[in-house]
DNA sequence: CATGGGATTGACT
DNA sequence: GTCAATCCCATGC
């Protein structure tokens, strides 16, 4: 039996940080949701924003973990990522789906929509549902408007697969799910549902 | 300064 | 399955 973390440690390598957000809850205002989903993004690979080097918008990849990067997705979305690893390094989990948990009333009078499976199933609806904009981006997660709280007890099965939506390195299998979720932001492919 | 490309979503055929 | 909405920002002239 090991011991139940009690705290994230962003500095971590990203990839164990997108495993360790599964089960963490992302609060904003009186809303909240449970992280079911994540990816991994790191500037070795080119998928990820910092893989061009430190500019404006990648400043804040490669500032201290622990750091919420906020930015605008096609024009429309606003997508909520943790930022990773030692300070010096791009590398952040983008969370894209959460089951929602508290102000569930106002997550749908944002999302107009009921179901809540309908309400943070993606990385565009989880932060319109909590109301989370380019405003918050460079905000600490621990002290700042937006927070991730750790899970209590230990980490919720999972699954591995190919991120979603990129054209650069979509090979790796860095994205995380818990395993039998339905709040996940897409079905799995037939043959590793359930896993 | 002009251009082009998205870590998406929802509506539609 | 297709496709448009819409804006930030990296890049190139």
């Amino acid at each position: 039996m090991t011991a139940a973390p009690c705290g994230l440690d962003y500095s971590r390598s990203v990839l164990e940080l997108a495993v360790d957000l599964l089960g963490a809850t992302v609060r904003h205002g009186a809303c909240a949701g449970r992280i079911v989903e994540t990816e991994a993004y790191h500037d070795s690979e080119a998928a990820c924003h910092a893989h061009v080097g430190l500019t404006p918008r990648t400043h804040v990849l490669f500032g201290p973990p622990g750091r919420a990067y906020v930015y605008r997705s096609y024009g429309i979305h606003a997508l909520l990522n943790a930022v990773a690893e030692p300070e010096g390094v791009g590398a952040a989990v983008l969370i894209r789906a959460l089951e929602p948990l508290d102000g569930i009333g106002e997550m749908q009078a944002r999302r107009r929509r009921e179901r809540p499976e309908e309400l943070c199933s993606g990385p565009g609806k989880l932060t319109q549902a909590l109301g989370i904009d380019l405003a918050q981006n460079a905000t600490d997660l621990a002290t700042g408007p937006v927070r991730i709280e750790p899970r209590t007890g230990f980490a919720p099965d999972h699954l591995a697969a190919p991120r979603v939506g990129i054209t650069k390195a979509a090979e790796l299998p860095w994205r995380f799910c818990e395993r039998g979720s339905r709040f996940v932001s897409r079905p799995w492919p037939p043959g590793l549902r359930g896993g």
